[in-house]
DNA sequence: TAGTGGTCTAGACCACGAC
DNA sequence: TCGTGGTCTAGACCACTAC
């Protein structure tokens, strides 16, 4: 019946330290910054994967394992995992285990690409690097990505392709901190997976703004299309499991073949 | 230890008989139509909604008393109860009581009204009606809103301005079959509200299509625009509670003032 | 057969809100 | 003070998967 802080176990890899105080809420003179127990279990999970204790695509360790490691029983670790398999941060299978989610082509269908082609058949457009190269960061790159002025990024642009014809031309930018070597290595169509893979970074979130403009002279011709054609304009912004601003990429795309696909539930 | 269907009780107020077989899954001869018992209860309670037996805004009974009149355990209630506030049916507030969601100004902001002023703070459009009318349902509206050919639609064209300044046309079109008299009414700012006030009829889910056009004439006029300016068109089609499609909405919209937001999580 | 997550139950204590 | 939902626990049985 030992009531508390997430104990820190053996495993604990990290600082192991951002547990605290009780359930239900401050019973002591703590003030504000107390979390219920599930949520500590949550945190401490994340905090672990942000670490790299369980690679994507590996399973965590059975809920009656991390209930006796933590201290809790095993229904706290399941409302902490059920939570975070409704933040696709990890992909529960009945008779199978908990997984890391992973950035496989499914789930960036369906989380990250909205551009759905009009026959409704999801599918994932081809990829055509134009350019990739490092570059002191402008300033808005720096107000997207939290960057302290003077940090250098890395740019990527592509023009990506559905059946054959131009879809959208985008820009990406990356802190060079983050990602070095991006610039050497070949650009997969998939970049998501890339992060993950080479440099343990998972995009876990992302904000989209998006206004309707008339395509510049450059993205025009990048598209082939007429300068001025109507384009979609989707600003983006990736946040990691930590919640740090880790991509930015604005995208210009046509809306002839495809459009954006947007459930408000 | 009673398992099975979720009874009728007493106040089995609508048909009161979607209640089938076993928790888990059928290990009788039933073969597919299963559901978990929480999944029963959650679409027991939604049944009752959809049939006005709680009112936008009025109080659930309590799990407890839920609980007790369906026989089943609290945790189960619980369960349906969370899975339902996660949807926006219902409101639960500690202390007080679960609550069927309302369709005040906040929730349609947030859940239904993606566009976003560049300032970042939030604001409800006002409307001003262009025309108002019944007519025959176009090939288009038939296919959009599930309905026979020959069936009448309620259409209503509107600007929506925001500080003052033209933001959006739209042309929505309702069955007059659901909204009879419609056409009779003051149209409010909130239409959503008057579904639920006037018709009991709740808009809970939409699907939202993008695409960035030139203004065609009679849309630019009205929005105070050259023909040909890049625009953002909404193609929303609104459910009821029950999946059902009770509006189409054509939103032509200029994305100088504003941004389309959208969370990716 | 053993282990996993999925469901269901029962009961405890807590914070919050209305009285 | 009482009733509400919020959290936490403990234990049962189930279906699914791997061995």
């Amino acid at each position: 019946m030992r009531r508390g802080s997430v104990g820190v176990g053996k495993a604990g890899i990290s600082g192991g330290d951002q547990s605290r105080t009780m359930a239900g809420t401050a019973p002591d003179g703590d003030g504000l910054g107390m979390k219920p127990l599930y949520r500590q279990v949550r945190d401490t999970l994340i905090r672990r994967m942000v670490d790299g204790v369980w690679a994507p695509g590996e399973p965590l360790p059975s809920e009656m394992q991390l209930a006796a490691e933590l201290g809790v029983s095993q229904g706290t670790v399941r409302k902490a995992l059920d939570e975070m398999a409704a933040e696709n941060l990890v992909v529960r299978r009945q008779g199978r285990g908990t997984f890391v989610a992973r950035h496989d082509e499914d789930r960036i269908l369906f989380q990250f690409f909205k551009l759905v082609p009009n026959d409704g058949v999801r599918r994932f457009p081809d990829s055509r690097v134009l350019s990739i190269g490092k570059a002191k960061a402008s300033a808005a790159e720096c107000a997207a990505l939290d960057l302290v002025r003077g940090s250098r990024v890395v740019r990527i642009r592509r023009v990506r392709l559905l059946d054959g014809a131009p879809l959208l031309v985008e820009t990406l930018s990356l802190p060079e901190a983050l990602f070095p070597g991006l610039t050497d290595m070949e650009i997969p169509n998939n970049l998501y997976g890339l992060y993950s893979a080479r440099y343990g970074i998972t995009v876990a979130r992302a904000r989209e703004k998006l206004k309707a403009v008339a395509a510049p002279a450059d993205d025009a011709a990048a598209l082939g299309v007429a300068p001025g054609t109507p384009a979609l304009l989707i600003d983006r912004l990736g946040f990691s499991l930590d919640q740090v601003p880790v991509e930015w990429r604005v995208s210009l795309c046509l809306t002839h073949q495809a459009h954006y696909l947007s459930d408000l539930t």
